[in-house]
DNA sequence: AGTTTAGTGTGGACCACAACTCGTT
DNA sequence: GAAACGAGTTGTGGTCCACACTAAA
């Protein structure tokens, strides 16, 4: 079980949807998950190696295994030797990553001791990064990538980044440790020439001016410095708060839809702020109602917002200057791509009040209350929603097979 | 300034029935 | 304890409608 794509029944399964519950290869993946803007939204991460039934949560770097929970708790959490083994958090994705987005979400994932043949992998060295910039709807990757002189980001380098499985910028593993960080070169050249991100809340000297910092550079501390916005900003956490119940850091980096004219960041100051990775990782998104939703009403309160405007990356914070429009956003498709991991957003500074402690403590809360909250309407059976989807109504209502309707999703004909 | 009217947005109810859950045998 | 069975419950999407709110007259 599990060891088949679930959609084509032939190739070995790698991902798993849990809006699908369903195991699929990644060309699968792929061609399902690009098939509707709702489809995009879809939440999927690796499949656990060991069980191939369940999703990926951690992924030992020890025995190069992706392991679920339970996996996890049966193989490190009762062996002395094995509890010791460095793990690391295999977050989800959402949207239509490329092959070398993936692999820079996933540097590991070329290297599968027991995958690495597969026709996936074949196939996902052939997706090519130059057909998804141009075609999917991962979000504005033209847009993001192939910066100016002054932003100094090439696709090509973008590749190299992914490549190297180090561009913590994007990726959802969180290897904070000692990965030595190849980013460097890139990230100097880029930032001496691009606005430095600041935390007004914090007294972190000369921001992301020390590549370093952004070794530890990815989305959950995007999140965890929104959950503790207080801290890092000096506005009330009532904001922040709320900025999160309604939606949070899913609406503002685009990770549903953000539809209409409303959709536009409300404006953006305080903080500005780039990075290499980053550039291609925050994308401001797309259009769900849900997510409008949540920008308008805050569109008084500090608003996190990313925009690119002609080679010009900014990451701002606050609700004023409006730097970006609707219409950046309406090619954005359905989802840019969501990566969970352990946000480095703003790195720990040895003036900062945040400790490594209080740090962990806050991610911890805010993935526990993520976990627990309905940021919007889940499929919990695809089976009753294929059915539904097939159904005839009258009036939107559900008839008898067999009545009279006056909609048919199938053939969009009437019977009377 | 206060009242009325028109327009817009939002959320809940409704429908049939396969899939699911749970208790019983 | 496992399997089979039956009864009750759940969830699915498009449309309608009541209600709330806003802007204009």
């Amino acid at each position: 079980m599990g060891y088949v794509c679930d959609f084509c029944g032939e190739q070995r399964s790698m991902v798993y949807c849990r809006s699908d519950a369903a195991s699929l290869c990644l060309s699968c993946d792929r061609n399902v998950h690009s098939a509707n803007a709702l489809s995009k939204r879809h939440s999927r991460t690796l499949l656990c190696e060991r069980c191939n039934s369940q999703p990926a949560g951690v992924r030992c770097a020890e025995e190069r295994i992706s392991l679920c929970q339970n996996c996890d708790w049966a193989g490190h959490g009762t062996s002395t030797s094995a509890s010791t083994h460095r793990r690391q958090t295999i977050n989800s994705y959402s949207g239509c990553p490329s092959a070398s987005e993936l692999s820079s979400i996933w540097s590991f994932v070329l290297d599968f001791p027991s995958r690495g043949e597969s026709t996936c992998e074949q196939e996902l060295g052939l997706m090519s990064i130059a057909e998804n910039s141009a075609t999917n709807s991962w979000g504005p990757t033209e847009n993001t990538i192939g910066q100016s002189a002054s932003g100094a980001v090439e696709v090509n380098d973008r590749r190299e980044i992914a490549k190297s499985g180090v561009w913590h910028g994007s990726s959802s593993i969180h290897e904070s440790s000692s990965v030595p960080n190849n980013l460097d070169q890139t990230t100097r050249s880029a930032n001496t020439s691009l606005p430095k991100l600041c935390c007004p809340g914090t007294k972190c000297p000369a921001p992301y001016e020390d590549a370093d910092l952004y070794e530890d550079f990815n989305m959950d501390e995007m999140d965890l410095s929104l959950e503790n916005y207080e801290e890092l900003f000096g506005v009330t956490l009532n904001n922040s708060e709320e900025l999160l119940e309604n939606g949070g850091i899913d609406s503002l980096f685009g990770t549903r839809d953000m539809s209409g004219a409303d959709s536009n960041c409300q404006g953006a100051v305080a903080a500005e702020g780039s990075s290499v990775g980053l550039v291609n990782t925050v994308q401001p998104a797309s259009s769900n109602a849900a997510s409008a939703d949540s920008t308008m009403s805050n569109k008084t309160e500090p608003i996190l917002c990313f925009t690119e405007k002609q080679g010009h990356s900014s990451l701002s914070f606050s609700g004023l200057n409006v730097e970006s429009s609707a219409a950046d956003y309406q090619d954005c498709g359905a989802s840019s791509m969501l990566l969970m991991g352990e946000p480095p957003w703003c790195p720990p500074c040895p003036e900062s009040p945040f400790s490594s402690a209080n740090r962990s403590d806050a991610v911890m809360r805010y993935k526990e209350k993520k976990k627990t909250r309905m940021f919007e309407k889940k499929v919990r059976y695809a089976s009753r929603k294929a059915r539904a989807d097939v159904r005839r109504r009258v009036k939107g209502r559900f008839v008898k097979a067999g009545d009279a309707y006056d909609y048919d999703p199938l053939s969009q004909t009437r019977s009377f």
